[in-house]
DNA sequence: TTTCGTTATTCCCTGTTGTATATTACGCCT
DNA sequence: AGGCGTAATATACAACAGGGAATAACGAAA
């Protein structure tokens, strides 16, 4: 990777710890991510996806490719978008979209809750017996 | 990233899915992941970072590197080295070691249950309510 | 018709990461 | 003393992901 300082790699801040990603993966790599959404809740408050992209220090390029991925993966696209007309143009978010912020949102709160019980379990049970966790 | 090829890769096979990668930060960075603990496994096999390095196509350098990094970041070195002697010289996973591999493998155990988790209730219940799950 | 800002697309360049290679230090062994 | 296989280290090289800039297409509005 080029930039470090990209809005993916800023949250993380607090080491020591237990760290992960997550992300969805469609048939050609990955479908929904953490960048990817929150550059899908930009284009639907921007109605843009140039300004979606600037909005987070991230080029057009790399904000179109995201795009272009999650609508070839999904069944119906996640981002509409039309070129000219008024204001030159613009990108929304579609409903099956809007089902994709929820549903990896959901994912993402479930594995920051599995994080802090790891924490809770592990950090100071490395003696010898490790606790099971309950699952 | 260069190769894909990689063993750290070469897991993830089938797509789509709900996927995730985890990892222990120390104060400088990554300080236990997947290819380090087979790393350190394979040392403790082989008592060699080289044929370590060897067995899991990865370049002495890279080993070396994640062997270095570990022990500066462990209060106590998780390998031990030393060069001349008998056969060479050699490595052995410390005490410490073998403790950080049963800590990552059980966060590890504990991350592919979570996984198996959200699956089963993410999967299918994306239409309008999202059921949570009792953590 | 011209203007405008966006989508869509292409090309070049750079920083990063990891490989490959070469070299030195080391200490037990024959 | 010399050989051996390893750790440790430095240098050069290759691949690639992504940034930046440039360009064309587009369609409503002035």
């Amino acid at each position: 990777m080029h930039k470090k300082n990209t809005l993916l790699f800023k949250r993380k801040v607090s080491p020591p710890g237990f760290c992960g990603r997550i992300w969805i993966d469609g048939e050609k790599g990955t479908f929904l991510g953490y960048g990817r959404i929150v550059l899908l809740e930009r284009i639907r408050e921007y109605g843009s996806i140039t300004k979606a992209a600037k909005s987070m220090e991230m080029s057009y390029r790399h904000a179109w490719e995201l795009v272009d991925s999650m609508n070839r993966q999904a069944q119906k696209p996640l981002v509409g978008a039309s070129t000219g007309g008024k204001g030159g143009g613009g990108a929304h978010v579609t409903e099956d979209g809007e089902k994709a912020i929820k549903l990896f949102w959901q994912f993402y709160a479930d594995f920051q809750d599995f994080l802090r019980q790891e924490k809770q379990n592990l950090m100071f049970s490395n003696k010898n017996q490790q606790r099971r966790r309950k699952v």
